[in-house]
DNA sequence: CTTGACTCCGTAGTGGGGTACGGGGTGCAT
DNA sequence: ATGCACCCCGTACCCCACTACGGAGTCAAG
């Protein structure tokens, strides 16, 4: 009753179907069987998987890293301890990103304050800095 | 005196010959007279303009809008403002970026949190999360 | 029975920012 | 004069996550 043509699978989760095929190739989907003249036909559960992976991409996982997670999720004989690294290292990761950009930020409100709009270009602050030694 | 080639170019300005080369084609680097037998001759002021680049970049600058920034910069009749419009739109960029993975890095320490290590990962409250409806 | 929407497949293109390769010529030091 | 580092060029390749294309076959509604 509820096995899904890949259209019909990728329009219940969010996606295109050119993605779905993508996300097969790359392992990140099971296989589906066939039917007939080889159409893919996908059970529900496909769209709950299609929903994990769109939500761990949310949380900033890379396809590969979600792809470990569906791995270790159906390795009964791990502990949750594994799957609690792959998520620091990521925090580690995604904060890591943050101190940059705020530096960035920090840097650039720094050269906007000195700008007065009106001034010739011959006198921007922010190309002097960009122009200047040991920026 | 300070003619350079390419290779002592790129060692002065801390990128690799290829790169230059690269952003010759780009448009970042003004193409260079070549001498004898066809060896491009860079005057010292391109490291200056290396130098430049690299700034820009570690401010986030993606490098079309460093070539616009370099753009107004020979533009003598163009206010300050342009400039300013530059930053200023790269300043909102920068804190777009950083609000998302502020929300990122939110999301994952409150699993992280609810996670017990040594737990089965059948209990594994990330997996879980993923897992879930309306994630 | 026709029409239109769907599916199949492999391959190629996108964008960003480079990096690598290969085959040839050259400048300089020894 | 010989060897090695350097230079030339075009092209291809890298990662990432898709997206597009084209031609053929197929299913379902009217």
């Amino acid at each position: 009753m509820s096995a899904l043509t890949i259209g019909k699978l990728a329009q219940q989760a969010g996606v295109g179907v050119e993605t779905v095929r993508f996300y097969e190739r790359e392992g990140l989907l099971p296989v589906p069987p066939r039917r007939g003249v080889g159409f893919r036909h996908y059970p529900a559960e496909t769209i709950e998987r299609l929903h994990f992976i769109q939500r761990a991409k949310r949380l900033g996982f890379a396809l590969k890293e979600v792809r470990e997670l569906l791995e270790l999720r159906v390795s009964a004989d791990v502990s949750c301890a594994e799957v609690q690294q792959l998520a620091s290292a990521k925090l580690a990761d995604i904060e890591e990103r943050i101190r940059d950009l705020q530096r960035m930020r920090k840097a650039l409100r720094a050269l906007a304050e000195h700008c007065q709009a009106d001034g010739p270009i011959s006198d921007c602050p922010i190309l002097d800095f960009l122009s200047r030694e040991a920026g």
